[in-house]
DNA sequence: CGGCATCCACATGGATACTG
DNA sequence: CAGTATCCATGTGGATGCCG
């Protein structure tokens, strides 16, 4: 901040082509706390309104359902329509960038579930 | 915190069989900025000593890799072994947990590379 | 060489309440 | 329904310096 054109934590322009870098990028993306949740839900229940969304989280606030989907929206990964004005709707899905990383987040499941043992059948 | 038997962001102990649990968890762990890269660098280039590993991440602090070694050391990601007394040396290296990462690193590499475009022919 | 001790800045997440 | 507005606690990273 405050030195080039760059602001903040900005959209999808970081580095160039060290391979370790695509790997922070990507980590600074799912790393969010609430990000790779969002995005597995989307992945399954397709598109949701933003309570709906909230309730398949489960355990998220509004605040920060909504700072993540706006830093989500930034990264084109999840795309917002409104539906309908006066009832007023809208609804988030998963853009073609935001599906791709349906294998990122099933690794890190894989990899969870086989090294995040239940709290009860600890070996060693 | 202050509720059961568990001390802040412990080991490795959270969910119990929830899909997205896992998923989060992981992502507890490869979100934080550096550890990610600490797991490629030792994937890499095998087991190194703290400065060597310190060189091979560049740009991070004693501190902080030293804060991310612990926290990735209680997690079982990596092992610290001391090599000699004398002339101090250690050797930090990834366990059998932490190689296991490495298909997540993969796919997080994957999707950056094909989706965090390298500052000048972005398409839109 | 391999750290730890401080101190600090800022990002992130959360609770609660209120609005169009 | 779909958020925004506050305010606050904590997490996380970073700079610098010192130590065994």
């Amino acid at each position: 901040m405050s030195e080039d054109g760059q602001e903040g934590d900005p959209v999808e322009i970081w580095c160039a082509g060290e391979e370790w870098c695509a790997v922070t990028a990507t980590a600074s993306l799912i790393g969010k706390k609430w990000h790779p949740v969002i995005v597995d839900r989307l992945l399954t229940n397709g598109p949701l309104g933003f309570n709906a969304l909230k309730e398949a989280v489960d355990g998220i606030s509004s605040k920060v359902l909504s700072d993540s989907l706006e830093d989500l929206e930034e990264r084109g990964i999840v795309t917002r329509e409104v539906i309908s004005e006066k009832p007023f709707r809208v609804e988030y899905d998963l853009t073609e960038r935001g599906r791709d990383l349906g294998p990122v987040i099933d690794a890190m499941r894989t990899w969870g579930k086989a090294h995040l043992v239940p709290a009860d059948e600890r070996e060693s």
